[in-house]
DNA sequence: CTGAAAGCGCTTACAG
DNA sequence: CTGAAAGCGCTTACAG
């Protein structure tokens, strides 16, 4: 139905090596010859097939990223960045939203290695045997923004430092019983180190951190708000609850308020990612904040350099583990005590 | 480098069109003839190529969409039940996210007609020369999100009764002086149809309104902000606000706070969308809720529709719109009234 | 039930 | 500077 190289060739009375030439550049060819093609280009509304090209140059300028959840800002933002960064290199996004689920990841993993995409950007924290095998068994590139646990080029914050630090926070400004809204138990990146963080400050500080202080979540807004209620309806009192994302900080924060408690007044938040919502929400949120543009944008710049490097002996199978800069950002969720000696 | 159909063939001893066939299913193979085929396939760790694939059937099972702004959360909301729907079809989603900036929305759709996507989603709502060409002359179905005033199908809700009931709504509750901050000029579905729905209703009830009470925004939570500030500014008090999407009006309530007004109290705020921004703000907003899960579903299920019947003689040239409904989301963020005697 | 061969729409050595 | 022809990795009538 639409035009062919085959019809644009004929119009024009050239070869069709010809048209390919005139569309794709770089060889000389004579004014006059560029003219006719352009003409018939014009003429018969011409769109070069990519599937064809892909085919013969073996390379698609497609990017599979998978996303545990692109409704939470956090993520979205990041997308927003890789999907700017690679749309200046020529690249297009095939995206597969996985809602947490991780048996979806293969599925879409299987897929992009049909459609033969030039490179995958893994942005879940989760892992399978399944995940293993199939990232160990690829050829395509691969960049995650997770420590999966595998040797693979990789670009995220100091997870376990960040909460480290959240903690200490919340210690150096007096509070003593801190309780934690934690990610899920299967995250072996963020999730993972995030608790660790919080644990390893707690017994600097020679604190005392029973189970009932530790709430396994999912970093949604209505799992911090239930979770937060189980924190008030079960243990002793807390003075200061530490979210593993903003989005369930916000929960709590709401949590607290619908019953009647007051944030900073009764109870400290502090959440992580420094996502949008932080700012909007009141009491600002203290949180620690993720440099969402600059990991947008290194996880595009390592993966082309892995893509345009796949034929380079001297660079197969070397990865990079980036670590990008993470700071408290203070607002106004948490009390502050006159006697923080020992900030930061 | 990696296997292709013709080792697998040699690996099982069999042709490649006996590979081909065990593959895609369908036609009668003997078990035998399918057993060496699964080992092949097992012992290559062969993958086929959805690139050859696509080109001999010509059908990339790939969808465009062409998203405004991913990182609001009512349109990331949208995309993640369209990403769901079109997945459990088999369809991928290629995905351009425009950040408002119409002049790239060509770009996109001329690399979508190079791709052969088998249909493209618009969600975006401005218009201009080129992409009414390129609509009417390609043969790719589209489905979009507004009405762009060309014959195509289009799923939405009716944005001028919206809008026309949240400012009956307001009036009901005894407010007169009535500002809006809406949305782009060149938005010529939503936006334009939100600012006439308040038009006629501030009309009907015969509200004077100077264009000092309208200010053009683009439906982000800083330029409500912003333009909240205007409003306090310039003009003389207002009583209450109508802002064209949530985000705007959460900023316009942060922009209050940050004043010392009260909301509800001192002025009272309406918004549009129904996105999960309104009900984690304090006080929960007031807005007009669209079907967010449906818009998704409904659109990915017409596009599949046309993509199906694309070959029907007897569809073609047919289009549908389809609206859908919405309705008005009370919260705490318009002051109530005991005298609303005409409560819709 | 199975296979040889043409063809999908391009690109790219190779030859002139 | 230009073109004929092979080939990218599949599918699918057609024949047996």
């Amino acid at each position: 139905m639409s035009a062919k190289i085959k019809d644009v060739a004929r119009v024009a009375g050239v070869s069709v090596t010809s048209v390919s030439r005139v569309i794709n550049g770089g060889e000389h060819i004579s004014a006059k010859l560029e003219k006719k093609v352009r003409r018939a280009i014009e003429e018969l509304n011409y769109s070069p097939s990519l599937i064809a090209k892909s085919l013969k140059r073996n390379k698609t300028n497609l990017i599979g990223v998978i996303i545990p959840d692109i409704t939470s800002n956090f993520q979205a933002s990041i997308l927003s960045y890789i999907e700017d960064t690679a749309g200046k290199k020529g690249y297009n996004l095939l995206i597969s939203n996985i809602v947490e689920d991780t048996d979806k990841v293969v599925k879409y993993l299987n897929i992009y290695q049909e459609m033969r995409v030039d490179g995958i950007i893994l942005m879940h924290g989760k892992m399978n045997e399944d995940i293993r095998t199939f990232l160990e068994r690829t050829t395509i590139p691969v960049v995650t923004q997770a420590d999966l646990g595998i040797p693979l080029t990789s670009v995220h914050i100091d997870d376990y430092q960040g909460a480290y630090e959240a903690t200490s926070y919340l210690v150096n400004n007096g509070h003593r019983r801190i309780a934690m809204i934690t990610g899920d138990l299967r995250d072996i990146s963020a999730g993972k180190h995030r608790l660790e963080g919080f644990l390893a400050a707690c017994q600097h500080y020679q604190i005392e951190v029973d189970s009932s202080m530790i709430k396994y979540g999912d970093y949604k807004i209505n799992t911090g708000y239930r979770l937060m209620n189980e924190l008030l309806d079960e243990g002793s009192p807390v003075q200061a609850v530490f979210a593993a994302s903003d989005e369930m900080a916000v929960g709590a924060i709401n949590c607290l308020h619908d019953r009647g408690l007051s944030v900073p007044g009764d109870v400290s938040v502090i959440g992580f990612d420094g996502s949008q919502i932080a700012d909007i929400i009141k009491p600002a949120l203290t949180t620690i904040r993720q440099p969402i543009k600059q990991m947008g944008q290194v996880t595009v710049e390592l993966l082309l350099d892995l893509i345009e490097s796949v034929n380079d002996t001297i660079d197969a199978g070397k990865f990079k583990r980036v670590v990008l800069p993470h700071h408290l950002h203070v607002g106004s969720s948490c009390r502050k005590s006159d006697s923080d000696r020992e900030r930061n």
